[in-house]
DNA sequence: CGTAAGATGAAG
DNA sequence: TTCATCTTACGG
């Protein structure tokens, strides 16, 4: 099976899983970075654990445009994560983003990040956005080429579904998918 | 208004 | 296990 040019976000469920093994690419002044998508979490909206579900707010808009749209969040007062809106406009869903596999602008990611090993560079949604310098300034924004964008990878052979990290409700829904034994994941999964 | 809790990470 | 440190949502 080879990639397709442009991965399926028409439901969460459907594209978190999807989504692994794409590349995420983001282009600064500073450089360029990119990862492979290798840990992922689908986000609906009737789940009391999404950004979502008390409907439309000020940050969480993004969620509700068309898919693809970007939605960047703050967090526990210093952290930014990084989601791609799913599914139709109006419909508020997504997948965020928890872990890449380093490629390219490893150096750049080691500086920002402040951390050599290639296993913690980019091993949770904040760290990511961290390493590749993903700003608020993107979250409404759409998918874009010399940006932030996505690329044909490769496609894992074995994919793991587990419950959702960090989350305190659904916490029974199994929407967090792994690529099986990789090492650059939040928690890797066997 | 005041306040609590949050899709986290790093240090102790 | 604790704490950093800010936004938003919700209660009074």
């Amino acid at each position: 099976m080879t990639p397709t040019s442009s991965p399926d976000l028409s439901n969460a469920p459907i594209a978190a899983p999807a989504l692994l093994g794409w590349k995420l690419l983001h282009q600064t002044e500073a450089g360029l970075t990119s990862g492979y998508i290798v840990e992922t979490e689908a986000y609906l909206p009737d789940d009391p654990a999404s950004h979502a579900f008390r409907g439309p707010g000020k940050a969480n808009a993004p969620l509700f445009a068309e898919a693809g749209t970007i939605y960047v969040y703050f967090t526990y007062g210093k952290h930014y994560c990084v989601n791609l809106a799913t599914g139709p406009a109006g419909n508020g869903q997504g997948v965020l983003i928890r872990a890449l596999e380093p490629v390219e602008g490893i150096g750049l990611m080691q500086r920002r990040r402040g951390q050599e090993r290639l296993e913690q560079l980019c091993s949770g949604p904040a760290k990511l956005v961290q390493a590749m310098a993903i700003t608020k300034d993107l979250s409404g924004q759409p998918l874009a080429h010399g940006q932030l964008w996505l690329e044909p990878g490769f496609v894992p052979d074995a994919i793991r579904r587990t419950p959702r990290i960090g989350i305190s409700q659904a916490t029974d829904k199994l929407w967090r998918f792994v690529i099986a034994g990789n090492r650059f994941a939040s928690k890797p999964v066997a």
